[in-house]
RNA sequence: GGCGACGUAGCCAAGAGGUUAAGGCAGGGGUCUGCAAAACCCCGAUCGUCGGUUCAAGUCCGACCGUCGCCUCCA
């Protein structure tokens, strides 16, 4: 079956292909580096990390940009986020923008997340978005104005095409922000003029100023993956304006169109509400991996579709985490029994099984990455290799290497969720060694039905995290 | 006010016209065990409400109720 993607653009699934066969250019829209990221850049980054990862998994040769903003956009205070956030705390706005991208990439890395090809920052563009501007004002889509310059929303008829909205709608609406110097209400800014005191300028061709909002993403996704390029990724939240915005300046500039799979996954939400600061329920990463394994809540990410706005809670974070901790519980007792396992190969009845779950797999993250049933088909594996473990006789070192295989693929290289190595293998030899020892000795106990000191045994390990389990081969542990 | 999404077992969450409605967590009952833990087996929903289309509807259409998002910076 090939893969469907949901195009936001044409609001239905569609048969994905490449522009070039086999090559995948696609760019997501990245944090703005103010300050801390949150859970809501974790749900984003983690679901287009995934799409990424499943695609690089079927053989696409995948190039990934995604930006980084250290340009502030303008707050209804007029003032810039990145300058409102280098006063805070009293640091030069390049240097804010520096700590907060080095933190939002260590954030990521925790998360699992594959870092981008390419993080171009738009500071670092500045002269590519002037030409692209001075382009836009050629071609007579753009006009400027006492040092601004605007996009003329009436001269591109396409616009509101991924949106679904009209401009006729957004001149009504009440909430447009009405500015004197703009031909249209509905226009949009290309460039700003500086006032006095804004520390981040750079000089164009109409005087001092800084970019518009949504000229960055264009210009830097152009650049490094052509134009037009084959997937856009962002929040459903920057369809409009920021999406349709970009579709403007791109589609106006260079009469191509610009990204061919529009993809927007759903917004994170606390407790049923949307995460803001003014509502006092703004969790940051930091404060949510100092109670979750960063496994856990990547895991719990991808528990719900990508597409679906997803409601955190403590329980639904608690009960992923013990999810998770079973299929590794699975995987763990794979590896332990491999190091004793007879040589041989694989069962052919066991590849069935697994080449059951693979496909089981494939078909639902071909479904537009239905990360939720492929998940599904990963328990329903676990169940069957739990069994076989049970068996009394150890299944060969074959079938048990092709099982771990298929765990390190699925749940490793494309879900992100597994590590090459679980917990237990970075304990030190002598740990190890240790533990097997009082194995041992509680075995003897057990053996001359002294129980209590056997049982003594097994709490003092319980209470050093350290779980015995007996099972028809012997006594193994697990780190709990 | 305009545009859009969603409402599936106690909780989370897939499924989108047709065999017994995935999976996880929690719960109940078993197996195994000296006991326990882990694991395995068994048990639970008719799909917000009301109409309609169809031989057949969580799955399509309409109305209503509810929740949420966007329309302003937001991942």
């Amino acid at each position: 079956m090939a893969l469907m993607v949901y195009n936001s653009l044409s609001r239905q699934k569609e048969a994905f292909e490449p522009l070039h066969p086999g090559r995948v250019h696609m760019y997501v829209c990245g944090p703005t580096v103010y300050n801390d990221a949150h859970l809501g850049h974790g749900k984003t980054y983690v679901n287009f990390d995934t799409i990424v990862r499943y695609l690089r998994y079927l053989g696409y040769q995948v190039l990934y940009v995604q930006n980084i903003t250290d340009v502030g956009h303008m707050l209804d205070t007029g003032e810039d986020r990145i300058i409102q956030g280098a006063r805070r705390e009293r640091m030069h706005p390049m240097q804010l923008a520096e700590y907060y991208t080095r933190r939002y990439f260590a954030d990521m890395d925790r998360l699992n997340v594959t870092r981008p090809d390419i993080s171009p920052r738009a500071t670092g563009h500045i002269p590519e978005m002037i030409v692209w501007i001075q382009r836009l004002i050629e071609r007579g889509y753009a006009y400027e104005v006492n040092g601004s310059v605007y996009f003329s929303v009436s001269r591109f008829p396409e616009y509101g095409k991924l949106s679904g909205r009209r401009v006729e709608e957004l001149r009504a609406g009440a909430r447009v922000e009405v500015l004197d110097e703009k031909r249209d209400p509905a226009d949009f800014a290309l460039w700003k003029r500086a006032e006095p005191e804004h520390i981040m300028r750079w000089p164009s061709p109409w005087g001092e100023g800084f970019p518009g909002w949504h000229i960055e993403c264009t210009v830097m996704s152009t650049k490094y993956l052509g134009q037009p390029f084959d997937i856009h990724g962002g929040g459903v939240e920057n369809k409009f304006p920021h999406h349709e915005c970009e579709i403007a300046q791109a589609e106006a500039a260079t009469g191509l169109p610009f990204a061919r799979y529009w993809l927007h996954n759903g917004m994170l939400m606390i407790r049923g509400e949307e995460m803001h600061k003014s509502l006092g329920n703004f969790i940051t990463l930091q404060q949510a991996f100092e109670r979750w394994e960063p496994m856990a809540i990547r895991f719990f990410i991808l528990q719900s579709h990508y597409r679906s706005p997803l409601d955190v809670t403590d329980e639904a974070l608690d009960s992923a985490a013990k999810g998770l901790e079973r299929l590794y519980g699975a995987v763990r007792a794979v590896r332990r029994h491999l190091a004793a396992a007879p040589e041989g190969e694989a069962d052919p009845a066991v590849l069935e099984m697994l080449e059951g779950a693979r496909r089981a797999f494939e078909e639902s993250m071909d479904d537009d990455f239905n990360t939720p049933g492929a998940i599904a088909a990963l328990f329903e594996m676990t169940r069957e290799v739990n069994a076989l473990l049970n068996q009394s006789t150890s299944p060969t070192q074959g079938t048990l290497q092709a099982v771990d295989a298929l765990y390190r693929r699925l749940a490793g290289d494309v879900l992100g969720v597994l590590p090459a190595s679980l917990e237990e293998d970075a304990v030190a030899g002598m740990a190890q060694d240790l533990i097997a020892l009082l194995i041992e000795t509680r075995a003897a106990l057990r053996q001359a039905k002294q129980y209590a000191l056997a049982d003594q045994i097994r709490e003092r390990l319980a209470a050093l995290g350290i779980q015995l389990q007996d099972g028809p081969q012997g006594t193994t542990w697990a780190l709990r």
